[in-house]
DNA sequence: TTTAAAAATGCAATTCATTCGCATTTGCAT
DNA sequence: ATGCAAATGCGAATGAATTGCATTTTTAAA
């Protein structure tokens, strides 16, 4: 298992390092397009490391928690998804038809935010902007 | 029960005239806030025109389905919501504390996605934007 | 107004993702 | 090495939503 840089352990944010959360941690850290507990749980398995599906999401919910990593909850999928925490602000643009995610690593609505505030008396803690369509991939197969 | 407007009745988008839909179309119409099927049931019951549950989903989907009705899976809540659709395109702001849930009937990605569909190549159909924070009557309360 | 087919409903059972209780094991500080 | 909290496995439970099927209702046609 490669070193995942500043977390190379969880030392420091409370956590025990057992092989499992290590593993998931690693699985989530190279993973190009966030994942859902169930494909964790068979990553494992055939890493051979394989852990129980609810120790998956029990290691998910504390990985969360330590903001390590990034629960998302898109619309059109029952399941939640699961991706390494870069410590970046991102949208995601979806395919509605190959399901593929793509973050967008820019936001359009810095000061919108700001002046929402003003005018709602709301003070604001985040957003999320998820935005669909269809890739250039699907497009072509019209 | 109140005359809907465009529509008294379902004729036209091929959907039976039901007491029990007409019922659930006019909660929503009259509906401030966006409702969970639990909450239709239960306001179906109430007015004696009790409904099974699996009648309210049922009908809900229709109507989402022929786009009378939206949709909203908000983040932080398990439950799906529905609302009246009024043809508006809209956002929302979400107070954390309340879970109160307030329209925003403007809109400031039109160019940005826009450019964003040049950028990626993407066809866009669509986005979604939930603002979150705490609510003026929230924040007294601290 | 009767009639027949299609659509809608009630009810119970089922699905699916996620969570929980509890006995056992493991990691880690001492 | 020892002890204790934290983590795990396992099976059962949860909660929202869906489904199968028998029965009822709606609607259009006769
Ligand atoms: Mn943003
Ligand atoms: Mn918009
Ligand atoms: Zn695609
Ligand atoms: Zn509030």
């Amino acid at each position: 298992m490669k070193d995942t840089g500043i977390n190379a352990t969880f030392k420091g944010c409370g956590l025990k390092n057992t092989k499992s959360r290590l593993a998931i941690l690693d699985i989530l850290e190279r993973s190009v397009q966030p994942v859902s507990a169930e494909q964790i749980f068979l990553e494992l398995k055939e890493k051979n490391i394989s852990a129980n599906l609810s120790t998956v999401y029990r290691t998910l919910d504390k990985l969360t928690e330590k903001k390590l990593v990034t629960k998302l909850q898109i619309t059109g999928d029952s399941r939640a998804l699961f991706e390494y925490n870069r410590m970046v602000h991102k949208h995601y643009l979806i395919c509605l038809e190959c399901k593929k995610i793509t973050a967008i690593e820019s936001c359009p609505l810095g000061d919108y935010v700001k002046a929402l505030a003003r005018e709602t008396d709301y003070s604001i803690a985040g957003h999320r902007l998820d935005i669909y369509g269809f890739c250039p991939d699907c497009r072509k197969k019209d």
